[in-house]
DNA sequence: TCTGGGGTCCTAGGACCC
DNA sequence: TCTGGGGTCCTAGGACCC
């Protein structure tokens, strides 16, 4: 007999190993990784942690104790992410053909174990999950935790006992869940830190005396699904040992695309939330062609921060005569949705202060598979225009070629006569380390 | 001054159809 | 006096993930 196991592999601090992978320096040493803008910190050590500081508090208020501590710091830096990511997936896809990417630092594979020797499948797992960790970090520099279970969402409690297992002093930290209530484990991990059970449903589940991944395991599952959903259905029958959550080896197509971003600072100027809507059509349109897909609907947005004490929230949306990807196109539309939903004042005339602006597309069909048009609608699609558009745009950097509408890139803004125009809305990332992988001109230099 | 960005799924409720 | 029932589709909003 077989029986289908799952291991989750999962990078370590991924974004903070990445930076480490380069800088042999920083070996032992705290690190943590801020968001876009130096927002918030988004990837820290353990070590990092054991200091004090916590996922998602804001940079500027713990700036000097970070320093004062000697933590480094660093600003995004996806290029380097992305790539390394790109790498570690296709050293586990040298393991396995049943690999799932589920996001950027964690991998699920799918194995069949015989359920007759179930002894001897424990040590040669144990070995395999082994020997995945001292490829990856020897490939890449990257470390990561294996645990493996019967169920997807075991595997992640495993994962988090891995983190355990670090903190002992084990390594590589490998785990494998041969019962879902291994060492008790289970009554002791809150049910807030199962995966799926985000903080809204935490809080119910604890008034209903449901306090634990263990708790969790053993509730009626049918209660469940009447009084949450059938998400939450699904995350205790896991718990309790049985596989319901699909394992995806052909990652599902894209159904939205979303580019937005916070502004370094506030913004009040149409002029300026125009340019920035532009900047975030092209970056979206640009990956929209570059995944061979039209899109058929076109939302715009802009918000003030959920900081302040004016908010406001303005957003529109066309659906499109016909798919497309062209940016002359998109950009056209984009203009009229904003003219429908940009507001300058609330009624007693205070201007509202935009912190962010964004686009999204959706209703996405193939390049591929396009039908001839039935009507003639007066537009006309420019493939080979942009072609070449995204073609400059690689070879030279991006955003040398660009609309008027999205402003001056910052690479031209010493040109006099564009300093009018010049982007204000950048973004702010001081401490961001070289792209080491992808640009030749930031490869990592030995000195001898 | 300064609090990320990009996704997915599920559900309830309204519009609409016969 | 009396005002159906059953279905689909769409959308907004809420929850979650990393």
């Amino acid at each position: 007999m077989y029986k289908k196991l799952y291991a989750l592999i999962d990078c370590s601090s991924f974004y903070c190993s990445c930076e480490r992978a380069f800088r042999a320096d920083l070996k032992g040493k705290a690190i943590c990784v801020l968001s876009n803008n130096d927002g918030c910190i988004i990837s820290l050590t353990p070590d990092t942690k054991a200091l004090g500081f916590k996922m998602g508090t804001p940079y500027y208020q713990i700036k000097d104790d970070l320093a004062q501590k000697g933590v480094a710091v660093f600003s995004s830096n996806y290029c380097l992410y992305a790539d390394m990511s790109k790498r570690i997936v296709k050293i586990i896809r040298s393991f396995s053909d049943f690999v799932e990417q589920y996001s950027i630092d964690e991998s699920f594979v799918q194995f069949e174990a015989n359920t007759n020797n179930i002894e001897q499948e424990r040590i040669r797992l144990h070995a395999l999950a082994e020997e995945i960790h001292f490829t990856i970090l020897k490939k890449t520099g990257v470390p990561v935790r294996v645990s493996i279970a019967e169920t997807k969402t075991l595997a992640k409690v495993g994962s988090e006992y891995t983190k355990c297992l670090i903190k002992q002093g084990i390594v590589p930290a490998v785990c494998f869940w041969e019962h879902p209530d291994k060492d008790g484990y289970m009554k002791t991990l809150p049910v807030n830190d199962v995966w799926g059970i985000g903080r809204q449903w935490s809080k119910k589940l604890e008034m209903s005396g449901i306090k634990t991944a263990k708790d969790l395991s053993m509730a009626n599952p049918d209660l469940l699904k009447k009084n949450y959903s059938i998400v939450m259905e699904r995350t205790a029958r896991e718990l309790s040992g049985f596989s319901c959550i699909l394992f995806e080896l052909v990652a599902p197509e894209r159904k939205s695309l979303v580019r937005s971003r916070m502004f370094s600072h506030k913004i009040t100027d149409a002029k300026y939330l125009k340019q920035a809507i532009s900047f975030h059509l092209a970056r979206a349109s640009e990956k929209l062609r570059s995944d061979k897909l039209m899109a058929t609907e076109l939302s715009i947005f802009m918000s003030t921060g959920r900081h302040t004490e004016i908010t406001k929230y303005s957003y529109a949306h066309q659906t499109l005569l016909r798919p497309t990807n062209d940016i002359i196109i998109l950009a056209e539309v984009a203009d009229k949705l904003f003219k429908e939903c940009y507001v300058k004042n609330d009624k007693f005339g205070n201007e509202y202060k935009y912190s962010k602006a964004g686009v999204s597309l959706s209703g996405f069909s193939s390049i591929d598979k396009q039908s001839e048009p039935l009507f003639d609608i007066g537009i006309t699609e420019r493939p080979a225009l942009m072609k070449i558009l995204d073609g400059l745009n690689r070879k030279f950097g991006k955003h040398t070629v660009v609309l008027a509408s999205m402003g001056v890139p910052k690479k031209l803004q010493k040109i006099e006569a564009a300093k009018d125009d010049a982007i204000e809305w950048g973004m702010k990332r001081g401490l961001m380390s070289k792209r080491f992988t992808t640009v030749w001109e930031e490869i990592l230099q030995v000195k001898i």
